[in-house]
DNA sequence: GCCGAACTTGACCGTACGGTCAAGTTCGCG
DNA sequence: CGCGAACTTGACCGTACGGTCAAGTTCGGC
């Protein structure tokens, strides 16, 4: 879609076009959703979704990236003159969790968007930024000594599974403070079992 | 489906029916393949699905089933007679991770599974009960004292999280040893960022 | 008040889907 | 051999999908 100019009037419709899809999407599966499904629960003509989406895909797409940048800038607002690097990721993983808390929705299609080629490519590039990110953490706290010296990379994706399945379980299944929810995921990073070997 | 009678040749069919829809499925996705792709894939009429399944959907429930039994033996495998409650959970999280790496299209399955609700109940089912076997072993070590006393449930929901996410990176987008990626996962469940607090 | 761009409508198109079924073939067994 | 159950075929069905488009409406700027 070559980028269309939109009104204030056009703007919003628009918005609203990404926030219902991104709710039934989330609700029903991306592919059980159709076009039609979108405008006629908005109770519009199906020549406006296509005014403003070249495909259902593109759309679909267009959240992702749009959820991914939201996720990152959230973090970095968390961190924002924070100078230890330790505190840092447990700064950053707490605000991953409180905002994956706020947007379930988004989450999930995340969750299946890693799950089809189509979407995956996209997933894979705004993931690898966010680890790329706790990894300069990690490799700072090494440097200092902070943290024992493990492959960063690792304990990065580490942090991402164990946000990813608590929030899934917590927040979906259950419907569990998420600030206990952060406590829990920290904790877990932090120290895993707890065993000493 | 009434489970119909079958001689050798039918359950061999039937077999056959399962490794290629699985491959599919893992391959393009659940939805994008028809029923249309499996049997011309298989060089086969159309019938034939239909003899065997009375559906796209049980088909691939019963995929789902018999994937997780298979796991959840493996897991029981590894740790027979070992008695040693923090081993326990070693092991079956090593078996965990080397089943993973032998049946990387039966982890795909299972990621998408997780994100349609048709499918959610029948995993969520599966995945309580693998969690259960960890909260046992967990419990028992904390009882012993060989752990600190924290939510076990919280415990195997991290061992879970670290599990998804570096078998489906380190499997699925390079193609590490599963054993380095085993010792990885455990390290990270077991210590975590090594953090002292 | 008028013009063009922004926006909206909904009938329509081709296709491909999941699923059915009458008919035919294979095969084990008595 | 012969018969019934197991298995296979592929044309066919109704539907619903993603996407198009000619036509009409709204609206801001001049």
């Amino acid at each position: 879609m070559t980028a269309r100019k939109l009104t204030p009037r056009g703007r919003e419709r628009r918005a609203q076009l990404i926030a219902y899809a991104t709710e039934r999407f989330a609700a029903d599966g991306y592919h059980p959703t159709s076009v039609a499904d979108i405008v006629d629960g908005l109770g519009v003509g199906k020549g406006v979704f296509y005014w403003y989406f070249s495909s259902k895909e593109e759309l679909f797409i267009e959240i992702l990236r749009t959820a991914q940048r939201d996720l990152r800038r959230r973090q970095q607002r968390a961190i924002e003159g924070v100078e230890d690097p330790v505190r840092r990721v447990e700064l950053g993983v707490r605000a991953g969790v409180l905002w994956m808390a706020e947007h379930n929705d988004l989450r999930r299609l995340f969750e299946f968007a890693r799950t089809e080629e189509t979407f995956a490519r996209a997933m894979r590039a705004g993931q690898s930024v966010l680890v790329g990110d706790a990894v300069d953490h990690l490799k700072a706290a090494i440097v200092e000594g902070r943290l024992p010296d493990r492959d960063p990379e690792a304990l990065a994706l580490g942090i991402l599974g164990v946000t990813n399945v608590m929030t899934t379980v917590y927040f979906d299944e259950r419907r569990e403070d998420p600030e206990h929810v952060a406590d829990l995921v920290v904790d877990f990073c932090m120290e895993g079992l707890g065993a000493r070997r």
